[in-house]
DNA sequence: GGAGGTAAATAACATTTGTTAATTAATCAG
DNA sequence: CTGATTAATTAACAAATGTTATTTACCTCC
C-alpha cells in the first residue's frame, strides 16, 4: 500500500488519510538503474522524487565540460530539479542514479494545484521549502567557514554512507575539490587520524 | 503612508489592500547606524527585515574567532535570522548593518500566525522560502562551480554595487578567500581586463 | 583466465591561496 | 589639521590545490 510508503518520508509523516489519497492519486512509483540519466540540462522534469531506495546526484556542467556534483540525495530524502520546480523553467542540471533506485515520483503540476486549494498542501509545500532552505544554508556554511579537508572530515562524520556509497570522483566535486585533491586529503587523514 | 512603502518590496507587490493593512499592523519602522549589531549569536531574533536602505551582513564566527560572511543583503531585499525564522531556534549567526539602515521589521509570529489563517500570506512566506531558496542555490553554484577569481568577476558583474559599497574585508569572506588574495585577485583582473 | 576500460592513487610541477609581517592608503576623533 | 586607528596593498614564504601524466587497482565482458 502506498500510504504505508509514504510514511517513510519524514515530510508526509503528519499527513491525514485522506491527505494521502490525495498524495497517492498524483504520485507513481518508478525505478532507475546504477548510472541512468534521470533529467538532463535543458528538460522539464515535472516531478518531485521521494527516493524510497538509493541515491540520486544532482551535477552541472561547466563550461569546459566538467562535472560539479551540487547535491546528493540519499534514500528518504525528497529531491527534484530546482529549476522547474522552483521557476517552472527548463533545468540547468543533471540527475542521474547513482545506484539502483526506487522513487516515487508526485506530478509538480498536481502538486503545486492542490497546494493551490487545499492548506494542507500548501503547508506541506512550505515544509519542503524549508527543510531545502535549511540543507542549503548548511551547504553554503560547509563552503564558506571550512576548508576542503575539514569538508571531508565532516561529511566522514556525519555522513560516513555517502562515503561508502558514491565513488570518489563525485564526492571530489560535491566538496569543491578535484579527484586528486580528495585523494590526497584522505591519505592525510587516514595518516593522522 | 507604510503600504506605499511595501511597493518597493517585489514580494509584497501583489498585496491586496486589506492585506497590505494587515501586514501593516504587524510591521513597525527601524533604523540602525552603520556598524550597528542588529542580531548576535545566542539572539533570538523575532522579526523579517526588509531593507528599505542599507545593506545588512550577516556572518558568523569561526572556531577562531575569524568572521565568515554568509550573506549580504541591500535595499529591496528581505532578510532575517535563518534559524530564528525556519527552525524557532536561537540565531547562529550575527547581523550587523553596513551602511545605516532604514527597514521594516515584520513580526515572525504574527506572521506566521496570519499564515496559518490566511492562505495570501501562506502563499507569501511561500514566495519569500523560494526566493530565498533560488538565491542559496545560486550561492552554492557560486562555490562549487567557480574559482575565486571567477566569484569575483561575476560579483563586479552582477553587483557592482555590492563592491562600491562593501568593504573588502567583508567581500572577501563573503567570496571564502582572504583579504590578501582578494586583494590580489583584483591586481590581476584590473592588469588583465 | 585475459583484454579492455574505468577509478583511484601517486608523482612532478605550476599556480593559487594562506600566513605573517611590513608598508601604504584611507578614515576618524579631537 | 593632525595623530591615531583601521583598511588595503604588497612582499616573502609555507602549504594546499590544480594540472597533467603515469601507475596501480578493480571491474566487466568475452
Amino acid at each position: 500500500m502506498l500510504s504505508q510508503i509514504f510514511q517513510f518520508f519524514k515530510l508526509f509523516r503528519h499527513l491525514s488519510l485522506s491527505d494521502l489519497a490525495k498524495l497517492q492519486s498524483i504520485s507513481r512509483m518508478a525505478t532507475y538503474k546504477e548510472g541512468e540519466l534521470i533529467a538532463k540540462h535543458g528538460d522539464r522534469f515535472p516531478h518531485i522524487i521521494a527516493i524510497r531506495k538509493g541515491i540520486i546526484r544532482t551535477y552541472e556542467l561547466k563550461s569546459d565540460g566538467e562535472e560539479r556534483t551540487t547535491r546528493l540525495a540519499v534514500d528518504g530524502d525528497i529531491t527534484s530539479c530546482s529549476a522547474c520546480f522552483m521557476a517552472n523553467k527548463p533545468s540547468e542540471e543533471y540527475l542521474e542514479a547513482v545506484e539502483d533506485c526506487k522513487v516515487i515520483l508526485i506530478s509538480m503540476d498536481k502538486f503545486k494545484r492542490l497546494a493551490k486549494q487545499n492548506i494542507h498542501f500548501m503547508s506541506l509545500h512550505n515544509e519542503g521549502l524549508e527543510d531545502s532552505m535549511l540543507d542549503a544554508i548548511e551547504r553554503i556554511r560547509f563552503f564558506i567557514m571550512m576548508t576542503p579537508e575539514e569538508r571531508y572530515a565532516q561529511l566522514l562524520r556525519k555522513s560516513p554512507h555517502l562515503i561508502q556509497r558514491v565513488p570518489q570522483k563525485y564526492l571530489a566535486s560535491y566538496l569543491g575539490v578535484t579527484t586528486v585533491s580528495l585523494s590526497r586529503i584522505r591519505k592525510r587523514i587516514s595518516e593522522s587520524g
